[in-house]
RNA sequence: GGCUAUGUAGCUCAACUGGAUAGAGCACCUCACUACGGAUGAGGAGGUUCGGGGUUCGAAUCCCUGCAUGGUCACCA
């Protein structure tokens, strides 16, 4: 309707003005509340080709966009701002076309559609998820789902770190002190007895460090000589090597780190079509940083290790592969890209949702992607968010202060019971059905809490408030649209048609404005890879709804005509709201 | 120290990318259920948008500068 409405505006500024004016010239933006109208038009930037005051362009464009346009009733003109009114013919118009299109607000696949690969999650195999892992998973999930609705083709992938120094860790540990314990055997999911032997195995490795400092080492030497860290070296390479025991105990504790994982996948919700494993793409990122020196673009030292020189790009040297050949996580990285790639000859983007403390890290790889020749190296891009704090700071393991991902759901089901259970209103659900209600309510409370934040923007995560269920959160927006269907349930025939109204109210005006606006808004959150700008939008279509539901008397309304017109209203607004919060990852309940 | 991001009400966050009197929620103070769900709504109070300059009709937004906070500069991942 904007773009309509921006020729219309051209044609009537030629008119006036005998001048071509470029669409980005026309500012038009969505009126403030506290004037009247439906859209304005900023005239500042008009003044050059009017040659007259700002009110007085305002005034000679509004009467002369009146007589042009059918549906511009009325205009004011608040300083240099052109305030235009609407008919009430036009948004019930628009309302009947919103029933009327299938999947509203999602853009069909079309010219515009891109090939896109979205990574997330991507853990190390040694321990659990935690609470930074959950806003990794919720985002990647979530902007996956988001430009899947602007009609992009898009497969959810993640990099399992499953080799490594610091699984070596785990394992040795374990066989040392593990006693064969097993997840059957403790009763521990999986992820979270292999997580244990990671802790175990930095005890014992601090412990041998204060031993060596205190017979007179410097701490330098005794990180590098403490037995259990060199052991573990040898481990990692016994495992380049494929030593087959090596190789045997770490697919079995790796098969339990993945079992855990996947339950807590499950339970929030995130699934991915194609899972990719380091052990299977550092050895093609060995060839690579092989062939790269080859080129003369990467560098070989007497050592044997291999580096880039990236200073001419104002950055450091850059170390792909050790001197005693082993690979660290850029030469994985590299081969990872390479092989995706190869998978998807068609692939026209690929996005990496990485916290921002590896931004660092992700310019130096696709500079070297880039080296070596990849055209589209150019077409990476690193969705970079910020880390999740407590009021008490980082998070660190060392402190205990690490919050689980399984123990936070557990705790916002709770939560979720409580506050139910408090309300009152339960009747007549079977157990069954409460548990998995409170379980939509709870993970809508995290989820929602989560992705309302702009991502880059680093967030805190404060227990008690998170777990709010009142004012902007997700249980506020579940319960608006349980309200919804409550009220629709009452009538007979939902009802698509919109009737023939001579005129709309205040409330009734605004909430059409906002289901019209969510076409736009799913593009917008697909172009800044945000999905905080649903979050936004989907409460304040719910706050807006609330209070229309107190202003307006929808079932005993007399005039059966407006009676329709506020289901219709009450029946869109219920879909954009279970629409949008399923770009979320977040269901809606019919009844709470 | 270099590079990089962020700084908005007591707290947690918005502000359509340069537009009007900077908006919400929480907390605090009023008020509203014999109409459809009170996990609600209406109102009040709360601001030098970190400080200082600059650009212009107009700045939270852009530029310069200072301050603060985080991240990063590993033969860790």
């Amino acid at each position: 309707m904007s773009n309509v409405l921006v020729s219309s505006v051209q044609q009537v500024l030629k008119e006036l003005y005998a001048q071509d004016l470029s669409e980005s010239q026309i500012q038009l933006q969505k009126t403030r509340k506290d004037f009247d109208g439906d859209v304005t038009l900023v005239v500042f930037p008009l003044l050059r080709v009017s040659k007259v005051s700002p009110e007085q362009t305002g005034q000679q464009i509004g009467e002369a966009l009146v007589n042009a346009v059918d549906y511009v009733e009325s205009f004011n003109v608040v300083k240099g701002f052109l305030n235009l009114s609407f008919t009430a013919g036009y948004w019930v118009s628009r309302l009947a076309e919103i029933a009327q299109t299938d999947n509203y607000g999602q853009r069909p696949k079309g010219g515009h559609s891109r090939n896109v690969m979205v990574e997330y999650s991507s853990p190390n195999t040694n321990k659990p998820l935690h609470l930074g892992h959950i806003r990794n998973n919720l985002l990647g999930y979530s902007v996956s789902e988001i430009l899947k609705a602007n009609g992009h083709e898009v497969k959810k992938v993640q990099v399992i770190n499953d080799r490594g120094i610091h699984i070596c860790k785990s394992m040795l540990a374990w066989q040392k002190y593990g006693e064969n314990e097993t997840p059957q055997s403790s009763g521990l999911k999986g992820d979270k007895l292999v997580g244990k032997y990671y802790v175990e195995f930095d005890k014992r490795y601090k412990a041998e460090i204060a031993a060596l400092i205190a017979s007179g080492k410097t701490e330098e030497e005794a990180k590098a000589e403490a037995p259990i860290i060199i052991e573990a070296r040898e481990m990692l390479q016994k495992w380049e090597a494929e030593d087959p025991e090596v190789r045997e105990l770490w697919a079995k504790m790796n098969g339990w780190v993945y079992n855990g994982f996947d339950t807590t996948y499950k339970r929030l919700g995130v699934d991915f079509d194609k899972l990719y494993y380091e052990s299977n793409t550092y050895l093609i990122g060995k060839e690579l940083v092989e062939s790269g020196v080859e080129e003369g673009v990467f560098q070989k030292r007497e050592d044997g290790s291999i580096w880039c020189d990236l200073t001419e790009d104002g950055m450091d040297q850059k170390l792909l592969l050790r001197s005693d050949g082993t690979a660290v996580y850029m030469t994985q990285d590299l081969g990872t890209a390479k092989l995706r790639y190869e998978d998807w000859p068609a692939l026209n983007q690929l996005i990496y949702t990485v916290g921002n403390e590896q931004d660092y890290h992700f310019k130096v790889l696709f500079l070297l992607l880039g080296k070596l020749g990849f055209e589209w190296a150019s077409n990476c891009y690193h969705l970079s968010y910020g880390m999740v704090d407590l009021p008490s700071g980082k998070m660190k393991s060392r402190e205990g202060t690490v919050v689980d991902a399984d123990d936070l759901m557990d705790e916002m089901f709770e939560t979720a019971k409580a506050q139910s259970a408090e309300k009152g209103k339960l009747d007549g659900l079977t157990e069954e059905e409460a548990d998995s209600l409170f379980e939509m309510l709870g993970m809508g409370a995290l989820k929602y809490f989560m992705l309302k934040v702009d991502p880059k923007k680093r967030m805190l995560f404060n227990p008690a408030e998170s777990i709010d269920m009142q004012g902007n959160t997700g249980p506020f927006i579940q319960y608006t649209h349980a309200r919804i269907k409550s009220v629709l349930r009452k009538v007979e025939n939902t009802v698509k048609e919109v009737p023939a109204v001579t005129g709309i109210n205040v409330n009734e005006r605004t909430l059409i404005q906002l289901l019209n606006q969510y076409p736009e808004i799913i593009q917008l959150a697909g172009e800044e890879y945000s999905p905080a700008v649903i979050a936004n939008y989907v409460y304040e279509l719910a706050k807006e709804y609330n209070t229309f539901y107190h202003e307006c008397p929808i079932l005993i309304e007399a005039d059966e005509n407006v009676k329709q017109l506020r289901l219709v209203i009450s029946q869109m607004t219920a879909n954009v709201i279970a629409s949008g919060m399923k770009l979320l990852g977040v269901q809606v309940p019919d009844r709470m």
